[in-house]
DNA sequence: ACGGTAGGCGAACGATCGTTCGTGAGTCAA
DNA sequence: TTGACTCACGAACGATCGTTCGCCTACCGT
């Protein structure tokens, strides 16, 4: 058997790399020292650095929303799940790669553009619908909120180390799905 | 009279620049066109690339604090003015300079790392003291969220160019200085 | 046994990056 | 008038960028 390496690893590496270093300052090189291969192997499973975007995108997409209990009949549980997911990732990774990404294209890369939009739109989306299943009003623009102040807060954690705002970013989702919570 | 760029018209395209293209993607040969000059000549008044980011955040931070309302005599003034100030600009310029440069800049140019953090403590002290003039518990902590909340909107401005939640962020942040505002 | 294919690499392409050097023209104080 | 200083430029440096080409080798279906 040759050895041989992953499409789920590349992507994994890629992601770490757009992550810390966005994606101007992610190089094909860097990326390829981490899978351990020469940067043109890279182009054998990718057409361009632009196509990776989308499945950066796509695999975390797919890492938040796998196994998620069903809004349907626990909406709470899903919400719970979701945001304590992203949360997770924010606090471990100090930072988001959607946002990264979403502050780095440009129109000179419209189709990681197009992905990035897709992504955050989807991800929304989902939030909505669990939101919907609850009956909490304007589910869409709750979603919308509650992720925008979410990923504001990773702004604390890469200058600061303060993973405070996101704590607080956390408990103000949270009752979003328990509004009688703690009314302090 | 000999025609000279002024410093000041530099570090202003250079905050467009960053803004736009990050750290990374922004280029000093870009920035040198937008001002009429040569690369190199961007030299006889900046040491480096890097010292670049300290001067557009000191230029940023004076443009937000300049002549607000004194918050020992009208705190809540200030706090609408800076509000709307910080507002203002993400709505016309679609993003944030600190946030970009906060997740653009690494340890590989420390300076600029350090002036990003100090820029951001600056201005949540600038909050926080305003809040403090207003007696509001949690002054820091609460301009830490505030602002991390203005953030986080800025990605459905850059995704989708959708200014909502960044108005309700403003709601919120409005909300802390005028708790009997509008209950709904 | 054999042909096709997939994965990988050496070499190298043109482009662009931040930056340096040497030079010259304009400005101002003495 | 002179000397120092400021501002700008032409030319060019080495480094790094994304990417392409040609070739080799190991595997797999037949």
């Amino acid at each position: 058997m040759r050895e041989t390496v992953s499409i789920h690893r590349i992507v994994a590496e890629a992601r770490e790399l757009f992550r810390d270093r966005g994606y101007e300052g992610a190089s094909m090189r860097d990326l390829a020292d981490r899978v351990g291969l020469r940067p043109q192997s890279l182009y054998t499973r990718f057409a361009s650095k632009e196509s990776l975007v989308r499945a950066v995108l796509a695999m975390t997409l797919d890492d938040a929303l796998a196994d998620l209990p069903d809004p349907a009949t626990d909406w709470r549980g899903a919400w719970r799940t979701l945001i304590g997911r992203i949360a997770k990732t924010f606090e471990t990774r100090e930072r988001c790669v959607g946002l990264h990404l979403a502050y780095g294209v440009t129109a000179r890369t419209p189709d990681a553009q197009d992905a990035v939009r897709a992504f955050f739109v989807r991800l929304r989306d989902a939030m909505a619908g669990i939101l919907d299943a609850g009956k909490v009003s304007e589910p869409a623009s709750v979603a919308a909120d509650t992720l925008a102040q979410l990923e504001g807060a990773t702004l604390w954690i890469t200058t600061e180390g303060n993973m405070a705002p996101l704590r607080h970013a956390v408990e103000r989702a949270l009752r979003v799905a328990d509004p009688e919570g703690k009314p302090a």
